[in-house]
DNA sequence: TCTTATTTTAAACATGCGTTTAACTCAGTT
DNA sequence: AACTGAGTTAAACGCATGTTTAAAATAAGA
């Protein structure tokens, strides 16, 4: 028998990755888990609560396992762009463990959580993983040396934006590609379609420096 | 004298782009323009109503202007696809006009369009300016005989993404930015350090075609 | 088995939203 | 001077939201 705290964090996952955080009311997840209004604020708190613990859930995977990639990267004495990007990959397909659609998930909750001005999100997610970010940005400046650290700092965030974007609107855009020239695209093809464009955008020459 | 329209045009503007449409209530922006609750019904019909108002006041100035950029280059016999998307500048600036901060308002306002599930905008944008981005993704095609029509739409679309999320989510970044290495970033800056990155994630090398 | 926690439930609560209503103001016209 | 119509206003409407309440149901322990 499925606990009714399990039943409510499945369905808030499948929906909140679906219409974001704040499109989604604590009415329709407690129906589609088919459980009582009120049991969210019994296990969860409160809402907000409840996001953090969604969040939490593939974080606590997601975060160590990049981690993990990183520190065996930087064993070797060089590394391109690309190869710190090819961290995430693991990473994202190891979130199958947690559940079978989990990268697809994860991918799309991110999204909904920073372009949603969901504040607190990113704090939880500095406070408890900051360093992992902090090393990734680091090992991003080690494989463009040519590069000042404020052009690095706004092309990561472009490609996160990128990404971030893709996946917020991936339905939208597969249909719309799907009409345009008839040809489907998968939900992770996506992915892999980004790495060689933010690969490319990160690494390209600073205009700055060549002044 | 300042005409109630007028007013709640500015302030809506004004809350919109610093907020987003449905994080932005009625009574926010009455009260902002000093204007009664009600006057936004009687002189744009509904809320929905207001939002295309106050994006068409920039769309109808920047599409035009970016057609004839277009125009213009597409009179040359070859071009790049850094030549393109220079092409969005000046439309861009030309936003001085319907206001001095016009241009930041618009990028931000587009964002903001694009990351919450403004169906209707989208649609709103394609009948009237369709026209000019299919112009657009033709000639960047054109510029990038070399990929795919399918690669090339998304990759369009990563730029769209990293373009928006770094306007959307600009103002926090700029302070993270400040703290992280104390050196400010201007809102216009941010688009120009865009370019660089979106030309070479867009000409980048594909790797299905090099199978 | 009786008692005590724990969990579930239906109902209500307080708040904020977009919209509508109907009364009122006031310049312009007849 | 009386009328007209566009504009403004305060108030209320209907609805949806997250949260709380208190009673009922179930599970666990003595």
């Amino acid at each position: 028998m499925v606990k009714t705290k399990d039943k409510i964090i499945l369905a808030a996952e499948k929906l909140f990755s679906e219409h974001g955080f704040e499109q989604t009311s604590l009415r329709q997840i407690t129906s589609e888990a088919d459980v009582n209004l009120a049991s969210v604020n019994y296990h969860f708190g409160s809402k907000k609560s409840l996001i953090q613990a969604v969040m939490s859930r593939y974080q606590s995977v997601f975060m160590p396992a990049l981690d993990e990639q990183l520190s065996r990267l930087a064993e070797h004495e060089t590394y391109s762009t690309t190869d710190v990007l090819a961290c995430i990959t693991a990473p994202l397909i190891a979130l199958r463990q947690v559940r079978i659609d989990g990268p697809v998930i994860y991918l799309r909750l991110l999204g909904f959580a920073y372009s949603e001005i969901q504040g607190h999100l990113r704090k939880f997610t500095m406070t408890h993983f900051g360093h992992v970010v902090q090393r990734f940005f680091e090992m991003i400046q080690q494989a463009n040396p040519h590069l000042s650290r404020k052009t690095l700092f706004w092309r990561l965030h472009f490609s996160l934006g990128a990404m971030l974007f893709a996946q917020v609107s991936g339905q939208a855009l597969r249909e719309i590609a799907l009409a345009d020239f008839g040809e489907e695209t998968q939900a992770e093809e996506t992915f892999l379609k980004l790495l060689p464009f933010v690969a490319a955008g990160i690494a390209a020459d600073d205009p700055e420096s060549q002044i």
